[in-house]
DNA sequence: CACACTACCTGGGGGC
DNA sequence: TGCCCCCAGGTAGTGT
């Protein structure tokens, strides 16, 4: 599930998650989802410290933990964050819950485990930074096109590529292509500087969009509305959607509006 | 270096 | 009903 988006969303809830209590308990339900922290460690560090003010970059999300480590959650495909109550039951996969102030819940959720929580020191974030472009929200239109520039393979895989630009998946990539009338498999390189700029713009609006809805909208004048039906047609001009296989991943576009 | 492909996990759904 | 295979909004590692 987590794009962009999705993780803004999570760190809406880190910020609401009632101010910053200190973290009063640790409970790894699943150590699993632990990226080079024992669940030891991750308790020691954790416990009486007060969680920061939460910043993302990407996917990632970073809670720093006054003096100590930071915090660094990463979502996979079915990775989610959550402030509850404590009544509030604790499902299957709720693999990490932090208890807050000694009342709020803040629940890691994952099924598949694919990616997880870490505590990094300044070089273990450095590290992660390092590995990745500029987050899509902060890419202005120049800084896009020589981002770009030197790709050769196709359009759609260089903006799945984290270390080009950060925060960009599936949906929301095909999602940008179909607004900005371009095809997925495209080579980069063939791109006239005005398409890229109308791929900066669509990327621009995709993304405002989605953020305030804390995820790519399944509008059914959207793409992403349309990508499951048994056999979706453009929204906006009813072509029948081909779906492929681009960068190993699904990709569904209009060949009428994209070419 | 740029790119493609696979493995890593779990669970839901379709076909038989 | 059970089993098998495929698929899923991500990334790291490996090979070309």
């Amino acid at each position: 599930m987590p794009e962009l988006p999705d993780v803004e969303g999570f760190r809406q809830v880190l910020l609401t998650c009632r101010g910053r209590r200190s973290v009063t308990d640790v409970d790894v339900r699943d150590a699993g989802v632990l990226r080079g922290v024992s669940e030891e460690r991750l308790r020691k560090e954790l416990e009486g410290r007060r969680l920061g003010k939460a910043w993302r970059h990407g996917k990632w999300l970073f809670v720093p933990t006054g003096d100590g480590p930071t915090l660094v959650f990463h979502f996979g495909m079915t990775g989610s964050l959550r402030c509850c109550d404590q009544e509030e039951p604790i499902e299957a996969h709720d693999r990490i819950v932090l208890t807050l102030g000694g009342e709020r819940l803040l629940c890691y959720r994952d099924q598949r485990k694919l990616q997880g929580v870490r505590l990094a020191d300044s070089a273990d974030v450095d590290r992660i930074l390092e590995g990745l472009g500029p987050d899509a929200l902060a890419v202005d239109r120049d800084e896009f096109l020589e981002l770009l520039s030197g790709r050769r393979g196709a359009v759609k895989s260089a903006l799945m590529d984290q270390s080009v630009v950060a925060g960009l998946g599936n949906l929301l990539c095909d999602e940008i292509l179909w607004r900005a009338r371009v095809a997925p498999r495209t080579s980069t390189r063939s791109l006239s500087e005005k398409t890229l700029r109308r791929i900066h713009a669509a990327m621009g609006r995709v993304l405002a969009t989605s953020v305030r809805d804390g995820c790519v909208p399944p509008r059914r004048s959207w793409l992403t509305g349309r990508r499951d039906d048994s056999e979706p047609v453009c929204p906006r001009c009813g072509t029948s959607m081909r779906s492929t296989r681009i960068a190993g991943r699904r990709t569904v576009w209009c060949p009428h509006c994209q070419n």
